[in-house]
DNA sequence: AAAAATACGGAACAATCATTCCTGAATTGT
DNA sequence: ACAATTCAGGAATGATTGTTCCGTATTTTT
């Protein structure tokens, strides 16, 4: 009995996402979603809530999305550490490529939300609890498999790979495009391997 | 001829340091600086101009104190790799006490604003290279002295530490409290050494 | 003591913020 | 055709933003 609705949701989030990654939960005013995501004001709110609400479901999509890709690369794989390579070496040609260096959009919002928005948090602590996990069973699969050192445990390799990946996107986030910088962080990593 | 100052505008800028560091430079508000400083508005506005001049001093009053302060525990000590461990040892404390959580107030301006602001852009980047070549000093001179492994060079070590860093100072931002997720990271960060 | 300069608190400013509401048009299922 | 729902666009909301300005008090130098 009613209109359908005209624009996909999935989509707007994306939309959403990608200005929010990029300018930040402050730095984006209300009139910048509703250019960006090309809604009227009415159709924003009446869909999402309001901005804080816009904000987490985006935020949330992000984590998903990325885990469930990390995930199946790291678990389909029969070679962990190349995998890792691969998966570090976008990070890479990403944080070069980005025109506006955007970072990661996890990183940021842990920076700027964390610790004055509870939901936030949440999503944050989530995730970097679910990271470590897709990252302690790969390396534990690439040690199993004779592919990956076992002179240190695979916790501790699991938190220290999502540390270095947080490293490089603050480096990315500041603007660093200097390819030399990375691959020696890289390189200093995989010698743990 | 002229009344004196009744603030010190250093003991100013620390307030400002610690009003930014907590809540961002969007986060805060213009009352938050006058509150927090405990100056009145006009003072305020006629020692710093405006919000962001404020802030720029106030972010390299920073890198300038905890710059200084590093450069010189490594500059002086007779053992690089143990000062360094005592550097990032007390990084996880600051961490682990800080009540509010606050990471690093560099690493914080970096995500925040660097791609939006030039001026912070500038300080960033320039304290990026500064503290790698405090780093670089430091590992040439521990290599030199038998107390760092020379498997990698000084320049990659360099990088790697500031990484390193970074990515404790997010996992900080983030709330992490568990001290044995900073411990292997640690430990994984001088297996290098 | 007079003059000059600054600090101070608070009022006032225009701009922007997130959010709500209203209008009329468009599209759907019954 | 009718009722229901959603659309776009913009006006209007009240709150908060960063900043300026004013009158008064205070301290310094001459």
């Amino acid at each position: 009995m009613a209109r359908t609705k005209e624009f996909n949701e999935d989509q707007a989030l994306d939309k959403a996402i990608e200005i929010f990654w990029h300018k930040g939960y402050n730095g984006t005013s209300a009139q910048d979603l509703v250019t960006h995501l090309g809604l009227s004001r009415s159709s924003l709110y009446d869909t999402f809530g309001d901005k804080q609400k816009l904000f987490s479901k985006a935020l949330n999509k992000y984590q998903s999305d990325n885990y469930v890709k990390i995930k199946e690369l790291l678990e389909t794989t029969s070679n962990v550490k190349e995998t890792l390579t691969v998966i570090f070496k976008l990070a890479v040609v990403e944080s070069l490529e980005d025109r506006i260096t955007k970072g990661c959009f996890m990183v940021n919002s842990a920076v700027e939300l964390a610790m004055h928005d509870e939901e936030i948090a949440k999503i944050v602590s989530s995730n970097q609890k679910v990271m470590e996990e897709v990252f302690y069973a790969a390396v534990k699969k690439g040690q199993e498999a004779g592919q990956i050192s076992t002179k240190n445990e695979a916790r501790l390799l699991a938190r220290f790979i999502f540390n270095t990946y947080s490293g490089i996107r603050v480096l990315a986030r500041a603007g660093e495009k200097d390819k030399q910088v990375y691959d020696d962080i890289l390189k200093a990593m995989f010698t743990l391997f």
